[in-house]
DNA sequence: GTCTATAGGAGGATAGAC
DNA sequence: GTCTATCCTCCTATAGAC
C-alpha cells in the first residue's frame, strides 16, 4: 500500500504559497466588491481596495493584472451564483410554493449578500458594459426560461393572465430592492438599518400580495393557509 | 434718434448675459446627471461633463465653484420633484383609483426621466451621503405620511391586512426597475431597448396583479372592472 | 463671458531590491 | 511573495490673457 509519492496527505489541499494566494486573493474581492458597489468601476481607486484589503497597492497587481481583472473576476463570480432563486421556479411545482420558495431565496439573498447585489446593480446603471456577450446571453436565456415556466402556468390556468415576464420582474425587483435600497428601506420602516425581523416581514408582505395577486380569484378564499 | 440707454424693451425678461448663464448652467446639469447616472460622483470626470455639454473646462468651473456643486444641485432639483407621483396616494380617494394612479405617474417618471432615476440610484448605492439631514427628513417625512394613508385604508377595511411600508415598496420598486434596471428590462421582455408599448404593458401587469393583491377578496370577483 | 495654460496632486501601473 | 520608489498620465482647480 505504501507510494512513492506523497504518503497519504492528501488531505492538505494545497501547498502554502497556495494558501497564501487564496487567502489574498480573497481579501482582495471582498473588498473590491464592497466599494465597487459603492462607487462603481471608475469611481474605485486601486489604492482604496489595497488599503480595505490590508495589502500594499503593489500587491493587488501581483495577484490582478489590472482593475478590470478584479472587477471581470467578481462579475463572473456573481453570475455563477445567478441562477440559484430561479431554480425554484420549475414547471412541475405548484406556483403557490414556487412562488413563496423564489421570493424567500431572493430575499435571503439581499440579505446575506446585499453587497454583491449593489455590486450588479451598480454594474447595470453603468449600462452593462462589462457583460461580455456570453454572459448577457446566460442570463437572458436563464431568465426565458422561468418566464416559459410562467406562461405555462397561465396557460394552465394555475395563474390569473398576467403578463409573465413584468410578473416576473415584479418580483425580481420586489426582492432586489432591500438589498440595492436598504437604506430608503430602512428609512420606511423607520429604524436605522434593516433587521431579520424586517426582512421576515418584507416576506410576508411580498408573498401574501404577490400570491393574492396572481393566482386565480376561485382558489384565493384559501388564501390564509397555515 | 440716437438714445443712449435701451428704448422701451422690457419684453425680454432677462438680461441677454441671464439667459447665456441659464443655458449652459442647464446644459451642464443635462451633462452631468446622465454622467453621474452611468458613473457615480467618484467615477464622473468634470472634464467629461465639459466635454458632453459643449463647454470647455474653465466654463464649467465658472458657473459650478466645484463639483460637489453639481451634484449637490442635481439632488436638490431632483428631491423637489419627490412628492409628485406620492400625491396620488390621497386617505380621500379610493384605493383602486388612487394605487392605480400612482404606478401609472411612477411609471411615466421611469420612461420620462429614467436617467434624474438612475441618477438617485446611484447616490442611494453610493450610502445616500450626499443628502443632506434636511433632505433625509424631508423623505421620511413625505414617505410616512402616505404610509399612514394606507395604514387607514387597511384599517377601514379597504386593503387587505398588509403591511403598508412594504406594501408602499412594492409599488416603488417595481416601478423603479423599469428605469434603473432598463437594460434587463429590456432583455427580459426580448427587446433591444423599452418602448411606449412595455411600459404600458407594465402598468397593466403591476396594477391588475396589486390590485387583485391587496384589495379585500369580496370585491376582488368585480375585479375586471372598465 | 470665454478660453489657454498650468499648478499641484492623485491615480494606474511597473521595476527591481529584499 | 513582499514592498519601496517611481514613471507617466490624467484630474481638479485656478490664474490671467483676451
Amino acid at each position: 500500500m505504501p507510494r512513492e509519492k506523497a504518503p497519504d496527505k492528501r488531505r492538505t489541499p494545497k501547498a502554502p504559497e497556495e494558501r497564501i494566494r487564496a487567502r489574498n486573493e480573497s481579501a482582495i474581492l471582498r473588498a473590491a466588491v464592497e466599494l465597487f458597489a459603492r462607487k462603481g468601476f471608475d469611481g474605485t481607486r486601486i489604492t482604496e481596495i489595497a488599503e480595505a484589503s490590508g495589502l500594499p497597492k503593489a500587491n493587488v497587481y501581483y495577484y490582478f493584472e489590472t482593475k478590470e481583472a478584479i472587477y471581470a473576476t467578481l462579475i463572473e463570480r456573481l453570475l455563477q451564483g445567478w441562477d440559484k432563486a430561479l431554480e425554484h421556479i420549475r414547471a412541475d411545482r405548484e406556483p403557490r410554493e414556487a412562488i413563496t420558495a423564489y421570493i424567500a431565496a431572493k430575499l435571503d439573498y439581499s440579505r446575506r449578500h446585499a453587497t454583491e447585489s449593489r455590486f450588479f446593480a451598480n454594474e447595470i446603471l453603468r449600462g452593462g458594459g462589462f457583460l461580455s456577450r456570453v454572459q448577457r446571453r446566460h442570463m437572458r436565456e436563464i431568465t426565458h426560461e422561468r418566464v416559459e415556466v410562467v406562461e405555462g402556468w397561465v396557460r394552465e390556468g394555475k395563474l390569473r393572465p398576467v403578463d409573465p415576464r413584468h410578473f416576473f420582474m415584479m418580483m425580481w425587483a420586489t426582492t432586489q430592492f432591500y438589498a440595492d435600497f436598504a437604506e430608503v428601506a430602512a428609512m420606511t420602516v423607520g429604524k436605522a438599518k434593516l433587521g431579520i425581523a424586517d426582512f421576515n416581514e418584507a416576506q410576508d408582505a411580498i408573498v401574501s400580495t404577490i400570491l393574492q395577486g396572481c393566482l386565480p380569484c376561485p382558489a384565493s378564499s384559501a388564501v390564509e393557509v397555515s
